[in-house]
DNA sequence: TTGCGTGCAAAGGTTTTGCATGGCA
DNA sequence: TGCCATGCAAAACCTTTGCACGCAA
């Protein structure tokens, strides 16, 4: 008995099971094999495969987002929850430590207005990546 | 004979004719595939391990940037010239038609200045690739 | 002789694809 | 029955590593 439509629309077990732990941890980067592992380690293994497909369908519905983070490394792919719409942020990555930090700020999002009107490209900061140096890293 | 430091200061054929040919084309991101088709269809082929071996070098000297600019494509190499130093340059990558659009503007620099400032971020722009819609793409 | 760059081939890791199975409508 | 998601295994792909060879100092 898969349907659980009431709580994802989705009606499958991997499908279900895959959304909803990618919405209990919003903003949270997963890649591919942790969710994997995650759900072996419970006992309800899903197929790599599976993963992957569900994964990429879930992003081309814009329920979640695909992220290169690692430069190089696997995709990461997390849920934003709703209130990150109305303010995003943005994804800052220290190139030493690898540490992930999530910024809001007015100052960025004026760079959105102005990449639009005088560049004519509409950037979408979600899927954007700050390359960089954290403050502890700078210090050390 | 091998000896050619005159030019890039490297001394094997495969240094010198990469460094060489990076540099010949500024501002062109070239994947290692890309490069090895290159030398191969010139009739001088190199090794894959060495053209890895040799960017990554180069890379590591600054002499060029590393760029995963295709969101889980290979990675892209290219020599960025002496004026890009002066004026870094930032890449708008589009989602929908795939072209690299290189901007250099006043504002994007303040960003710098900003992240560094409040939030203790010290960017690196050149490895930073904002994605999003160009402006034919959006029109479309 | 020593050091280093080289090419080949093999290995590594991530992601995709083919195919037979089985559930749900 | 027909459609679609699944899992397994194999393939594809990019990149790295191991190793023996050869050039240069």
């Amino acid at each position: 008995m898969y349907t659980l439509a009431g709580k994802t629309g989705y009606r499958t077990r991997a499908q279900e099971e895959l959304l909803a732990y990618l919405k209990l941890t919003p903003g949270v980067h997963h890649t591919a094999a942790e969710l994997k592992e995650h759900f072996a380690s419970r006992g309800a293994p899903i197929g790599t495969a599976t993963i992957y497909r569900q994964l990429e369908r879930f992003v081309e519905e814009g329920q979640i987002h695909k992220y290169f983070i690692g430069n190089g490394d696997s995709a990461c792919y997390s849920f934003e929850d709703s209130s990150a719409v109305c303010s995003p942020h943005f994804h800052c990555k220290c190139e030493q430590c690898g540490c992930l930090i999530h910024l809001e700020c007015k100052e960025l999002e004026e760079i959105e207005t102005h990449l639009l009107e005088h560049h004519g490209f509409e950037w979408n900061p979600g899927k954007t990546v700050f390359y960089g140096l954290c403050e502890q890293c700078r210090k050390a």
